[in-house]
DNA sequence: GTGTTTTTGAGGTACGTTCCTCATTTTGCA
DNA sequence: TGCAAAATGAGGAACGTACCTCAAAAACAC
């Protein structure tokens, strides 16, 4: 049988109540009693019984995890992903909630944050542009012994307790060396498209992509980057724009969102299936359009365990316990049509059903 | 506040024992009745406390995780990943024994297997080739109770509960797509070494890798798959000897082990970074040769995420609750110089550390 | 050595569930 | 209608921990 109080207390030498004291650091007890306690407790291996802890404490945790209102395929995913790891983590007192913010308004999002802490919230998990408002938003929360975890994109001025997502660059340098490697090394041009260049992400990606090409791959020409706002027709209208004036492309690299726009353009030009395709999110689009064969290669993240991890971490962070660090790297996964995860992660599954 | 077994016995009209036998599917409740406490379990959204179930049934499980002997970083790196994941576990009341089995004796293992029920075991993961004995020791496992999931490799025909790992044939097309687009489509030649041609991972990656090349890039050719049964000294041998008389390889694909003597060999002849390798699970070893760009890509399995999967398989099993299938999926992993994973992840880190 | 403060002990209640036992009510059947 | 069987209720003990109170003991200061 594992050990339990009772027997610590036993083998101390001491009452039941100091064992308490000295296992929840509760004040009152000598440096020696103490010393006394912690070998009887490394004596006979004690690990607290966490489920009966968390049941006398009657803890339980509610957590924000915040998006904003955008409807692109890759919000939804996450969005999804987190509901239902919320409701998995029904069974150990954690509930979520998913709350939405006006994607453009940093204030409202200030305001969304501030109000959380009065209402009853042990946690937020926060998935926003790192503007000066949400700074403050966020050490705001922080202050109120709020944990903040930033979500798929980064806030390190903003002081998270920690970051859930990938490393963009590294992303970048992955989806730079597949294009590379997959063109031959050259001659050809490269297409970049992003959403925004302004947005962090975009930023490191091209920065990610370019120290690849640059280096390893000099045959090829990687024109600027093309901004599409998140705008279907504008992207449209670029790329249209773009192919009819460079000839020599054989490969796109599409940084940011709209991927369903770009396979319908491409499938209007005839190129679907000509050219090298990298792209970002493994939305229900993008696997339709990996089996296809209209894009080549995705560059993702898997939402299911970017979601569990994220309740997992908020909980850590809420309990002041520390995270297996392994357990919470978030991978850059590349996905092939060959390598493509069957459609029963949760997440994704929903996310087709509800499309 | 969270609905308790109070809570739905008020709301149905009947007492606490009525809910509680209706919960556990104990006998002597009428359909009506039990109907009744459904409609209040569903009404309040009655979710049941697990930590307090468990503390109550004060349950705890024991598990056996039973691995061949060989020396392999594989299987180090296998065995470490679930011994931390079993440490990590102790929290939940859940205990995991490693035992190991002499690799080419099948009776042995039989007789291991034979020898758990008695032991108070109350699962069971396997990782071993199938054979007729082996098919009986797990039917007689089975029979006794004793959930039996296969680890690695699966064992389709002995009845195991459930397979924790990766597709080896779509594994083999991954690593096919990938050395056809990297070598550009041809000329040239692909050498393919396996460990054993009769093991069924060997045989499955090998079929999925000449699936994808006959299709896809016929200007390559594909040699006959060369043994090497584990030893470094065989592999060292037949390489030397192949890249003699063939001058056109300008590709190896490594479907087994030996990764390590085989990038030793590649460096001997001058060749390192000139080919285009291939291999299987990122190891110590596989992991520095990537960095050093000995290895092209390695297709992997995500060991920690195996082992955790496993203990929540074994449990699930244990208790006949369903599993969250997307999360116990294994993805099939494709890894670069360019996304290899921080050395964080504790399966790995220790097994460095131990290496 | 007295008085004060600090430390320790003893005991209880609570958390939400499981799993008993025994008594009582309801139901089905002859 | 009566009787056995089935269904239900009432209550309690247990799981391992947290957290509370009050009293007793020990340590400390002067």
């Amino acid at each position: 049988m594992r050990p339990t109080v009772n027997d610590i207390a036993r083998e101390a030498g001491v009452s039941l109540a100091t064992v308490d004291r000295v296992l929840n650091a509760r004040p009152g007890v000598r440096a020696k009693t103490v010393m006394a306690v912690n070998e009887a407790i490394a004596k006979l291996g004690y690990v607290r019984d966490l489920a009966a802890a968390n049941l006398a404490r009657s803890r339980s945790y509610r957590m924000a995890a915040v998006l904003p209102d955008t409807e692109s395929q890759f919000v939804q995913s996450l969005a999804l992903a987190l509901a239902d790891a919320g409701s998995m983590a029904a069974t150990s007192r954690v509930e979520l909630d998913l709350l939405r913010f006006p994607a453009e308004d940093p204030h409202a999002l200030a305001t969304l944050l501030a109000a959380l802490p009065g209402r009853g919230y042990s946690g937020v998990a926060l998935m926003a542009p790192e503007t000066p408002v949400l700074r403050d938003a966020v050490r705001g929360l922080r202050a109120k012994g709020l944990p903040v975890v930033a979500l798929v994109s980064d806030l390190p001025n903003a002081g998270r307790d920690h970051f859930i997502g990938v490393d963009n660059r590294a992303a970048g340098r992955t989806a730079g060396v597949l294009m590379g490697r997959f063109l031959g090394g050259g001659p050809g041009q490269v297409l970049v498209l992003g959403s925004s260049l302004l947005a962090r992400d975009m930023v490191e990606r091209r920065r990610g992509f370019d120290e690849v090409i640059l280096r390893d791959f000099p045959g090829l020409d990687t024109l600027p980057s093309l901004e599409t706002h998140g705008s279907g027709a504008l992207l449209r209208q670029v790329v249209t724009e773009r192919l009819a004036n460079a000839p020599g492309v054989r490969g796109i690299y599409a940084m940011g969102d709209g991927n369903r726009a770009l396979t319908q353009v491409l499938g209007e030009l005839g190129l679907s299936g000509r050219l090298t395709v990298i792209c970002h999110e493994l939305t229900p689009h993008a696997r339709q359009a990996l089996e296809r064969g209209e894009i080549t290669a995705v560059i993702t993240q898997n939402l299911g365990h970017l979601a569990r991890s994220t309740l997992r971490v908020l909980r850590a962070k809420a309990d002041h316990l520390p995270l297996d660090e392994g357990q919470e790297q978030i991978r850059i996964e590349i996905v092939l049509r060959e390598n493509l995860p069957l459609l029963s992660d949760s997440g994704q599954v929903s996310a087709v059903a509800a499309a």
